[in-house]
DNA sequence: TAGATTGTTAATCGATTAACAATC
DNA sequence: TAGATTGTTAATCGATTAACAATC
């Protein structure tokens, strides 16, 4: 698929798309060769319907009775969600989670390359972390300028947050991941993607604290 | 708000009520002592509609023309989240992601307190990361036990995953908090909350891939 | 009081699910 | 062929947005 085909979908659907391929990767560990909207929906517990609406965003075509050609189907995926060219991206921030995530060997599975880390502090700068090159972060227009990087990562601390982003967007950066739980101000044309540990969390405790409330009424409620 | 009291909300609704507790808080530092939809709406850029739904979801009763007190409002997203009464955590895979999740220190804020880390690297145990203590995986079940304790948080290598699910459901773990890559197998009574690496970073892969696809176009079409 | 804001009902929008014809 | 599966259109569902009465 050429890059300029890829469709308009909505972030639902975008965001089950990994799921799909994980599962397609074990089928093809597994040796299976094609596979079926119903045996993905059935593992994954989702509506057929919507897994094949889903598939058929991609731009995959099916064949009726059979299904869809696994490594294909995988292709077409990482095509869409564009893991099939890997980029470059710098991150900045080289603390627990800056390192964790600078050591983290998945990112290439998903078309992401992490090539260097960027910190204010000198104590940090000069040696590498996990093999990348950690520089400081006055370094980062002039390297980003040159390597035509167009993805910034950021684990600082939420004070520097804004800074940082504001700094990777004079720099030319495109796109930010962002670590922090700082609603960033930047032009509308930068992508953003907020990963947000409170967001998570309060899907979890909200249900946990329901889950222990009703507990406590059946309590009560015993003789 | 008695914990009995807490309504459903929809997922979406309790998604966004981190963020409108971030931004109580810095009003708060600012001394505001109220606040009104539409000055939430428009520093959030919501609907203030909605921001009044979610709101009224977590019980706050609001005055007309004045609008919400900050204090009172806070507790109540507190409240309805189940940030207001600290619950204790165990994490099982203190590698890169699993120290840094020991030592983050904006956990407190939202009612998380991690009390140690589980290892089955004998080289990794007995010694305290982050001033939590570390101990052999297999100490789990007994310590879950006598601790009391709910919350389970799963940052080991995907192949682990799984088989800590089960041991945290026999031990009479509740919520698991994971942080791999892998769908959980665990009864429908469970809790599980997932922090996919791979689905944010599908949602900012393929949005880059798309605004780069169409400067492509653009450039294609120059003379 | 006048009017800004809440709370709520109605309308719209988009995503999910159901139904079914096409097809290998 | 028969029937399982795809692709697509229609129906349903739920969330968002608009309208407006209540109220401090």
């Amino acid at each position: 698929m050429n890059a300029q085909d890829i469709k308009r979908a909505s972030e639902a659907t975008i965001r089950r798309l990994p799921a799909y391929h994980r599962f397609l990767t074990q089928l093809r560990e597994r040796g299976r060769e094609v596979v079926s909207c119903t045996h993905i929906s059935s593992e994954l517990r989702l509506d057929s319907t919507q897994v094949r609406k889903d598939l058929a965003a991609t731009g995959i075509v099916g064949k009726p009775k059979v299904g869809y050609r696994v490594a294909e189907l995988m292709r077409s995926i990482e095509g869409f969600l564009g893991w099939n060219n890997v980029r470059e991206a710098f991150l900045v921030g080289v603390g627990h989670l800056g390192t964790a995530l600078l050591g983290y060997q998945g990112f290439g599975a998903y078309g992401l390359d992490i090539v260097a880390g960027f910190d204010s502090d000198p104590g940090k700068v000069d040696k590498p972390v996990h093999g990348k090159m950690v520089f400081p972060l006055d370094k980062l227009p002039d390297l980003v300028e040159r390597m035509h990087i167009k993805i910034g990562i950021i684990a600082t601390p939420a004070g520097a947050a804004q800074s940082v982003a504001t700094l990777m967007v004079l720099s030319g950066i495109l796109a930010i991941w962002n670590f922090t739980p700082v609603k960033l101000d930047v032009p509308p044309e930068i992508i953003v993607e907020n990963m947000e540990l409170s967001t998570s969390l309060a899907v979890l405790s909200n249900k946990l604290a329901r889950r222990l409330a009703s507990s406590e009424i059946v309590q009560e409620t015993l003789p």
